[in-house]
RNA sequence: AGCGAGGUAGGGUAGCCAGGAGUGCCCGCCGGGCUCAUAACCCGGAGAUCGGUGGUUCAAAUCCACCCCUCGCUACCA
């Protein structure tokens, strides 16, 4: 059996959860319960980042401690997973005392090895964004988001040699040219690297709301290096039993953190003598109705709002269909109620619902010979699940859906009986009880439904080839429900 | 500015790396079939100067050059 461990960013607690930290952490879940399908050992790892000055101004803001602030926070984002149906076997907070005391280990253990010095770190500050910025990033020597004057600060500091790994940084994406997926991405990155790594500094003077730097109490340990830690805290590093899960196989992240998980993460586990992560997928990002997400434009979309309105295995499938392998997409509405509608009710909702009206009528015996196997390429679907191409991999799944449906009509199923449409509804449930296999993973309530109409017991992979039909029909509703026009949100 | 990605019928995508008739898929539109099914399903059709210009070639959506447009990243902003 072979183990599989796959992780979500560990989410940013100043804001709730919303479509993009949904996004992520259900294909995550349709990764993990694929590779449990397949028969894999799965770790599944998501959480919280709870650290920093913006958890901390924050919490002022509200008028609580922060521990007591993250704690509300933390919260939501648990209680949410729990309603989208996500399997994760941990979830971490930054926060637990654990993960605290491996964060120094390991801190300390770069130090050790010689890689954290003591400097000094100079740049600009923006007051009212609370935000450094580099040199590079001033526009005409002002903030680039808000245009207000910065103001030039130092601060003494502990610095990591991220330079000393830029060879070998540049080994590991020559030898395993899939780590920085999806491969359009990688020449961004190792292009930048190949420009020339500076040191970075990892540890801060001003900031209280932190992890304490072990060797020197006057500085807490920087947000993104706390953070990055999780991966491994999780798995109780050094030499917790779930270590074995390590190297993570599959890291799934926005794209707009690549560079920290491609390039710094892996810096600090060759500096502490661990080995690189499998995988780092970074996947697009979701524009809302045609224009960027975000808190100003009040655009962004709840995911338990959404999830109430058209139910969680049509947000699901959404997610996994509507946005192609590691590009941008838009959310729309009326593209997902198109998706509901079409896909979910007329295509797969009425395919089954129309083929237990035959079967139920039927009282011969459902029996003959595979004729609809012909096209369905469960390994094929295999090779795109292992790749994260859930886009594609639905796409296959729903051509053998179409054919069921087409196979119906060609046979004109409802005028034949005795053995022949014994044998054609034999492998219109054949057909239809593997697709039930095949999109668990993506809506496991509905495969659910569809296995308990069919009456067959629970199923692998393995079972998702033709073989005799021993279910007992029990025909239950519809799957899905058409969605009017006029129950859109913004309708 | 630098680096990267993309521009294919009304919309969305595949094809490009390894050139060979504009070929595929989904939605929408038009017409037909069927009645087991949630106005569903099935079949057929219309619709594209493959962003532009120039080049290589017997042959270019595909290779090369230049240009236009959109988007992302640019390191300590989760």
């Amino acid at each position: 059996m072979a183990k599989y461990y796959i992780t979500t960013p560990i989410y940013y607690i100043t804001d709730k959860p919303h479509i993009g930290t949904a996004y992520t952490t259900v294909i995550s879940d349709i990764i993990a319960r694929w590779h449990r399908l397949c028969g894999d050992d799965v770790f599944f790892l998501t959480g919280t980042d709870e650290h920093g000055e913006k958890v901390q101004k924050a919490s002022e803001r509200a008028g609580m401690q922060p521990k007591e602030f993250a704690d509300t926070m933390a919260s939501k984002f648990s209680s949410a997973w729990k309603e989208y149906n996500i399997t994760n076997d941990a979830f971490i907070r930054t926060t637990d005392r654990q993960h605290e005391s491996i964060v120094a280990e390991f801190i300390k253990k770069l130090y050790d090895a010689g890689d954290i010095y003591k400097g000094e770190y100079e740049g600009w500050y923006c007051t009212p964004d609370e935000t450094f910025l580099t040199e590079l990033q001033l526009k005409d020597g002002k903030c680039p988001e808000c245009g207000r004057e910065v103001k030039k600060v130092k601060e003494e500091s502990y610095f990591f040699r991220l330079s000393k790994y830029q060879d070998k940084l540049l080994e590991l994406y020559d030898k395993n040219p899939l780590f920085i997926s999806p491969k359009f991405r990688s020449g961004e990155i190792i292009n930048r690297v190949k420009g020339g790594l500076k040191d970075i500094s990892v540890t801060r003077t001003t900031i209280k709301w932190g992890i304490t730097f072990p060797e020197d109490s006057n500085h807490t340990i920087y947000v993104w290096v706390d953070a990055l830690v999780n991966y491994i805290s999780a798995l109780q590093w050094p030499d917790g039993g779930n270590m074995r899960f390590w190297p993570a196989d599959a890291h799934i992240i926005g794209k707009e953190i690549a560079w920290f998980h491609t390039v710094i993460w892996p810096a600090m586990l060759f500096s502490a003598g661990i080995d690189a992560p499998k995988k780092i997928f970074s996947h697009g990002w979701w524009t809302v109705e045609g224009r960027k997400m975000s808190k100003s434009l009040g655009n962004m979309v709840d995911p338990i709002e959404l999830k109430n309105k058209y139910g969680v295995d049509a947000i699901r499938y959404y997610f996994a269909r509507e946005m192609p392998f590691g590009d941008d997409s838009d959310f729309s509405e009326k593209n997902l109620i198109a998706r509901i509608n079409g896909e979910l009710v007329d295509d797969l909702g009425n395919l089954v619902y129309r083929s237990l009206t035959l079967a139920e009528r039927f009282n011969g015996r459902i029996k003959g010979a595979p004729e609809l196997d012909k096209g369905l390429d469960v390994e094929h679907i295999k090779t795109l699940m292992t790749n994260l191409d859930t886009f594609n991999a639905i796409e296959e799944i729903w051509s053998q859906v179409r054919r069921t449906n087409k196979y119906i009509n060609e046979k004109q199923a409802w005028k034949l009986n005795g053995e022949e449409l014994g044998s054609v509804i034999y492998n219109i449930l054949e057909s239809i009880r593997i697709i039930s296999v095949l999109i668990g993973p993506f809506m496991p309530e509905t495969a659910e439904k569809i296995r308990a109409q069919l009456g067959v017991d629970k199923q692998d992979i393995s079972h998702c080839k033709f073989s005799d039909f021993n279910g007992r029909i029990k025909k239950e509703g519809h799957l899905f429900n058409k969605i009017e026009k006029t129950q859109g949100m913004n309708a």
